[in-house]
DNA sequence: CATTAGCACTCAACGAGATAGAGTGCTAAT
DNA sequence: ATTAGCACTCTATCTCGTTGAGTGCTAATG
């Protein structure tokens, strides 16, 4: 069923109204606010037929009406036209992004800063992954006599460090077996070590095979906990701005779900390759978020993707706004990343 | 002036009654609740007196007594016996954070994740101080034409890596320069790096000034960086589960300041050298949370202060309780940090 | 025949009493 | 010194109109 152009008039001004004010629209304030040249009870007539065809709905009997989960997506797929970001806006998130020395987990968390900040929402960024990507190097240095640092690093520049048991090595002992391991794991993908490949070894490392043993699991085990991965949030407190969960118990309700950042994390890693997603209330599968929409972007490293960022908030938000937003800031990452910006001077120019 | 014997004891149960129900306590629940011995009435007097002493406050004139905050004060220095912990919470604390590899970062996360579910508050912990400690080694890994990661390890195992620009150089040279830097730098305080003491170096690295000088700049700026110690916050919906803070106002005040990470920390340096700490309502000098009280504790790496944990709720919480909690936590942080326990059976034992 | 004016109806939100209940302070008796 | 008794206070809660925004339906209109 095709909707006319006027119907679509109309729902588009209760879509705009709606995410504007938060309170639902009656005919008589369409009529009023909008011209659409027509009066509030042909309005009232066309409002029935969009709420017969599910994209709008009424809280109560004698309430006005607000786009229901079908209707935005109705909106989001359509009709919407995308936001331009100003150009300061723009260099505003580049410049916070690299014009500073950052380490890559603060890059991270300033990132998820802005976003929340500017959208006036909940933001998360998972951090790049260091599965999905190759080992460069690795190191093991020694804490004390029963204790070893292990540093890994992939070919992105992600460092991971985890603490080992050593049975007294000294620090050369613990560079040879570094430098054997550095070159037989060098370029291989960190989620697939095969103990086996790398016990065949070089003699000379018969004293180590328990040690290295214990390294290679040690490694295994880290990959695969569920936190391999981190979640950082930013603008928590935004929840409570927000109109519609300013009653206590949906708050506690959507504050609950953001605690719960394993799940979280599972969530966010669906559609893990996907540039862009949008998610409108229903359409999450978590209960706990079914009112809520969530905006999810992917940033990459030379192509492939590594992390994800977005925001979550009410179904009523400036989808044309967030969306540019949280494009422009995957786009920004990426580049961040792959190292294309490393200074100021460079993005002084455009922004895309 | 001096408290008599049966004031403490109505004191006492007025603490007490308040911190389990949350309700203002009236004198007719005291003297049915609680066998004192005497009549509602003279617990009426005796309450008219403890509120002209400061001790317990009003909220209308018809409602019962709450504790003031220099009531709690007084409960807490003398009054509390402090909560003995049973053996399979210490015991599950130590196995959670003991039992598995993990990565440094994932050990102060698993702390602050277990203390909040423990106390059913929201929960806080300041990451390793990296300042706070001296240099064990450091490395330079090529990442691309023009960047590179320096990987710093601090002899308490804490590792920090930054990117930093190149002007490609090998990975031969940088191997040498780390070298060379590692000589150099290794066992200085970390935050006390001069440059110059630096640059006066060995022949062989003239053409190599610059990229040091560099070097060393990026570390002092990433030292400097408020952001050079994280806070991890968990269970932040806590805070709504807490009758004070159903009224929304007060919920987004304290989320709000929650959210203000860089503040926070600085709060919570404060006394940083204090084994632990309790700050009640109006004693904490930041306005936002001054209906709530915080409770800190440092924990250690080979008896230096490295870090600080702590939980954050209502004035009336269980304050017997969360101390024992919070200060058996950081025991075993210690411990962990120390490398005391590295197995669990070698703490299957008692606790303290 | 689409559009519109008009009207009766619905329902949430708000405010005014009225009531109940918990607690207090004071006084007089023990 | 302690306690029973009583008048008083104040909040919380409930009910009950009232208001106002909004709807759906019907009949009139160009």
């Amino acid at each position: 069923m095709q909707l006319t152009e006027r119907q679509l008039r109309i729902f588009q001004a209760i879509v705009d109204d709606f995410i504007q004010t938060a309170q639902p629209v009656g005919s008589r304030t369409l009529s009023r606010k909008y011209n659409l040249g027509v009066s509030s009870a042909t309005i009232r007539n066309e409002m029935a037929d969009l709420e017969e065809l599910g994209f709008i709905e009424q809280l109560h009997t004698s309430s006005g009406r607000i786009p229901s989960d079908e209707g935005y997506r109705l909106y989001v797929d359509n009709l919407m036209r995308l936001y331009k970001m100003a150009n300061i806006q723009k260099k505003s998130i580049r410049d916070q992004l690299v014009s500073r020395m950052l380490e890559s987990e603060e890059i991270i968390r300033q990132a998820s800063k802005i976003l929340s900040q500017m959208s006036d929402l909940t933001s998360f960024i998972l951090t790049p992954d260091f599965k999905a990507s190759r080992l460069k190097n690795l190191k093991i240095i020694r804490l004390s006599e029963t204790r070893a640092l292990l540093v890994l690093v992939s070919e992105s520049g992600i460092v991971k460090d985890l603490v080992v048991r050593t049975n007294n090595l000294s620090q050369d002992e613990l560079d040879k077996i570094s430098n054997m391991l550095k070159y037989r794991l060098k370029g291989k993908d960190a989620n697939r070590l095969e103990k086996e490949e790398i016990l065949e070894m070089e003699s000379g490392f018969e004293n180590y095979l328990s040690f290295v043993d214990h390294l290679i699991e040690s490694i295994g085990l880290h990959m695969n906990s569920s936190s391999a991965s981190r979640i950082y949030l930013s603008g928590i407190s935004n929840v409570l701005h927000t109109p519609e969960f300013s009653d206590v118990e949906k708050a506690k309700c959507i504050l609950d779900a953001l605690d719960k950042k394993d799940k979280l994390s599972i969530v966010l890693s669906e559609d893990f390759e996907k540039d862009i997603t949008v998610r409108i209330g229903k359409e999450n599968q978590w209960d706990e978020i079914k009112e809520c929409s969530l905006v999810t972007a992917t940033y990459k490293l030379n192509g492939r993707v590594i992390g994800k960022i977005g925001v979550i908030g009410p179904t009523r938000i400036n989808y044309p706004k967030i969306i540019s937003l949280v494009e422009y800031m995957t786009d920004t990452l990426t580049d961040v990343f792959t190292g294309q910006n490393q200074t100021n001077e460079e993005v002084n120019g455009d922004g895309k």
